[in-house]
DNA sequence: AATTTCAGCGTACAAGTGTAAGCTAAATGT
DNA sequence: ACATTTAGCTTACACTTGTACGCTGAAATT
């Protein structure tokens, strides 16, 4: 038997599922901007109209969708971390577990990356918000393991950040077979960046 | 007194005033995607069929506009690198140059940047390949200048050219005060990858 | 001088859009 | 038990879009 739910059981379970149907919307030729109300709300089974009894306009759930991405991709990333250990190689670890949720999660990720750039200045600010929360995050972390000042660790994981952003776009676009050797080319150049840094810390 | 037109002439510059009123029209909330062959026509001063006397449809204009925004940058940074001299340094003045032209034709670096992740599969694709000319060009140019193999180069190069691009779409949203503090930093970044690829380059 | 070409225009239409207004029925509150 | 609330629906309307069709007048060709 199903089990009967309250009214605002219903009305979440709704709301989840015009997330879910933007999210599957999202694809490689749609944008927040060009994807119309409609048609989520086609996808999300429900009547046009109705779509406003859980968003003010597509903006609002636009907002929404970039909080869950942007939050997603954190609670990857402090997975990730947690799984390296004093021999394992960081940088190995954190790209490869990215890479991989890129691969199962394209659309959640191409979000990000398109409104990043994409033609309303809310979104740009808020992926912009997001990225720096990243960016952050993997500057803490940067700060405590290879013992360097604050603003040193903001510019390499900022450096780092965008050069995996960067991979996961190319990603996006690339065939299966490609995707290891995009993973491995973005090794190399955080290797670089990191190298750098601790070259530059000894002696500046 | 104006001088006398023949019909080719007349018709090349109707063209033109398609482009330019293209690029004017692809401002900070308008993508190769969301804007609208009535409204290009409109700023053109041309009526909305005459459109077709020029470009195939929006498509083959905006293919037109990436080749035209990838040529003016690669032109661009070519004359920059002839700038260079033996004691003046190359990232200094790369960045500076890149960053004076993106404040100075921010719609022809949008669209690169936008259309690089954005809805249609053909432009990314352009834009891709613009940019892989780009990274050619400024590879070649380290691995003759730093004395590396074109591995290391093209590693460098595409990482160094992933950096300035992400720095570049801050500028594009930021206040013109922070576009200092924003090329600061990009050539830190910058001197780390290359201090990096310096050091493995060394022992490996 | 006669003919052909063609850039640009006006009209027209079907398709898709956001959203306002008002209804219904079921869950909730009293 | 009755009254209220509200998620979801149907209908409706005013707009914008791309583009097909046919015309015109001037430039180019013959």
């Amino acid at each position: 038997m199903t089990i009967k739910k309250t009214r605002e059981q219903q009305k979440q379970e709704t709301r989840q599922n015009i997330i879910n149907a933007a999210f599957s919307c999202l694809d490689a030729e749609k944008s927040l901007s060009s994807i119309s109300l409609r048609e989520i709300a086609r996808v999300a089974g429900i009547a046009p109209t109705s779509f406003y009894r859980h968003f003010k306009d597509v903006n609002d759930l636009g907002m929404t969708l970039v909080d869950e991405a942007g939050l997603m991709l954190r609670q990857l990333m402090r997975s990730a971390r947690r799984r390296i250990t004093a021999d394992s190689n960081a940088i190995d670890i954190s790209v490869d577990t990215l890479m991989e949720f890129i691969s199962e999660n394209k659309n959640v990720f191409r979000v990000l990356l398109r409104e990043h750039t994409g033609t309303s200045a809310e979104f740009r600010s808020a992926v912009q918000r997001e990225i720096q929360h990243f960016i952050k995050e993997l500057s803490d972390y940067i700060m405590h393991r290879q013992q360097i000042s604050q603003q040193l660790a903001d510019l390499q994981s900022e450096a780092m950040v965008m050069i995996v952003f960067s991979a996961g776009a190319q990603a996006l676009d690339a065939q299966p077979n490609q995707q290891l050797v995009i993973a491995e080319k973005v090794k190399y150049q955080l290797m670089f960046v990191q190298l750098g840094v601790k070259q530059f810390k000894t002696k500046p």
